[in-house]
DNA sequence: TATTGTTATACTCTATAACTATA
DNA sequence: TATAGTTATAGAGTATAACAATA
């Protein structure tokens, strides 16, 4: 029997991802990061990155939050939520009042400047994803949010 | 007219999300995150993380591919790949050979050993997502792949 | 004793600039 | 002149440990 059936070693023409495109994880990743991507670029007009819109959102939405709400509701870490409150308390987006009940935790709110920028801020993510997903139909986009939910939710 | 209602500042109860749960973007992310949090957890018996996975999985479905074509599959940037190859050639797991056209190039190919351990990495991926997502039946899970790809493709 | 918010810090992931060898 | 691969390095993003104040 012979070895090899030549000696060169081959040479990739057309790149085969088909294995890949079957695992829900990286159609799940690489379709968030092709959407960040474009609301990154956009969001940065209003120096929000995707974390800082969603905290945004959320104080916009519940007046009065508190810092551990916020960490629970995004699954992120309080140590990584500090600076982007005090930035936005600085950009006055935000204030800090007392808790009502309880001493330890401080209510966040939004000013009238933090409510009238996440207005257009929010009017702008639901454009800019649009056009991320120009070839979704909006029956699609509906039945996509859907099933992601049933992943995280 | 009177001022606010009364002086305490309100508190939440139950965080509404709803604002953010209408966002393609919000839901894509989170959902990604939340397999990979799987992914993560059972590929590290393998010592492989998302992009490792990818990366030895189109070596052993293309061999003979470059690191520029598998950059540009993966949308990942050189300097980047560069440690994650040395590290598989370290384990054993491709070899470098040159390219047949190209002297710039290196041609990156699976070893036996990095195809056996890849076939059982590609088995446990599939499980490991399946385990993931367990609230989604085999149609949705089909559907929703079909409309993640009609995004980043 | 447990929890909120905070600081300091480490680790991972991703991005940019510049170099070499070859096309 | 342009491209493949590499090095060095900078910047985001995410993680753990420990502390003060309050529950």
């Amino acid at each position: 029997m012979s070895s090899a059936p030549n000696d060169t070693a081959p040479s990739v023409d057309q790149v085969n991802s088909d294995y890949l495109e079957t695992l829900l994880g990286y159609n799940a990743r690489r379709a968030a990061l092709s959407i960040i991507d474009v609301f990154l670029r956009k969001m940065a007009e209003h120096d929000f990155r995707p974390v800082d819109f969603s905290v945004a959102s959320l104080i916009v939405h519940n007046p009065g939050i508190t810092s551990r709400q916020l960490c629970t509701a995004l699954n992120i870490l309080p140590p990584n939520l500090v600076g982007m409150v005090n930035a936005m308390e600085k950009r006055g987006l935000i204030i800090r009042r007392p808790h009502p009940n309880d001493g330890r935790a401080m209510g966040l709110h939004p000013t009238p400047e933090g409510k009238a920028l996440m207005a257009i801020a929010e009017e702008d993510a639901y454009k800019l994803e649009i056009a991320a997903a120009p070839r979704l139909t909006a029956a699609e986009r509906k039945t996509l949010i859907r099933l992601l939910q049933k992943i995280y939710l």
